[in-house]
DNA sequence: GCTTGAAGCTACAGTGGCTGTAGGTCGTAT
DNA sequence: ATACGACCTACAGCCACTGTAGCTTCAAGC
């Protein structure tokens, strides 16, 4: 029987981490002492690598918590699975191609700029007007 | 004098998104009709494309906050410009790193699954086990 | 058995960067 | 004069945690 802290150990995930996934129903509710505190075995354990391994693969809760259903149906096609992991490539491969864009952007703006003041500093210069942006990137973040 | 809808337009931002600047303190307090609705000048809808501009780029707020401070003295050097962008691409460049192993990793774990039940999937067997990866993928997102 | 200090407990607030909602007021065209 | 869209404030919610305060429990050493 684990503690909370073990476990966190083990999987390298934080104690609070822990009891948030049981707050959101990704983990389940463990046994307690009999002084209230939380104990583990090793379903547990395995159930929170895998929940762990998931999101290092950059899954969202919501995702693994599809992929948690689907595996505790063995006799079911996998083809859902693959469609699962399948979307989380093409978002992972959309958001390098955006990244991509604003690396050519930056090292483009960091390039360009030769001054030494403010006043006149190129990459200040393009902030202030997208016009003198190639590329027409759109949304921030990712 | 623009209202806010037309600033809100005319940058591509949402109306709620500007008063949210208002009040973190991004974008100054504006004038304000008889009734109390908000008035914009091209003041503020350079500051604001500024700012949309920049978050495009992947700065964050308070990156961008940093910029509007040096750009607001035109004398000082230019060097802290070129370290803020700097390190905006470096940040980058990390992620674009960490979602390309992500990306490998995805794309053999999909195309190693020949399995057509949940039972034996792949898939899950490596979500399952961390030791199958190649890589050591540490922090989820970005 | 007793003490002590680490580790656990609950409940709640905060992060970043917005976005959405409720319930009311203002501005302007007809 | 009225209708209706746009505006106002205030607040809750999103994701996936992380941190804090103020307690209680556990386990090791004496």
């Amino acid at each position: 029987m684990l503690s909370i802290g073990t476990l966190a150990k083990r999987t390298g995930t934080k104690v609070q981490t822990i009891r948030y996934y049981e707050q959101i129903g990704l983990m389940p509710e463990p046994g307690r002492s009999a002084g209230g505190q939380r104990r583990y075995g090793a379903l547990e354990l395995d159930r929170l690598a895998f929940i762990r391994h998931s999101r290092q693969l950059g899954f969202s809760l919501e995702a693994i918590r599809e992929l948690q259903d689907l595996s505790d149906s063995p006799e079911r096609s996998c083809a859902q699975v693959d469609a699962v992991a399948q979307k989380q490539l093409h978002e992972v491969e959309a958001r390098i191609a955006r990244l991509e864009a604003l690396r050519v952007e930056l090292k483009r703006m960091i390039g360009e700029c030769r001054a030494d003041r403010v006043a006149n500093c190129r990459i200040l210069e393009v902030l202030r007007d997208h016009e003198e942006c190639l590329s027409d990137h759109d949304r921030p973040g990712s």
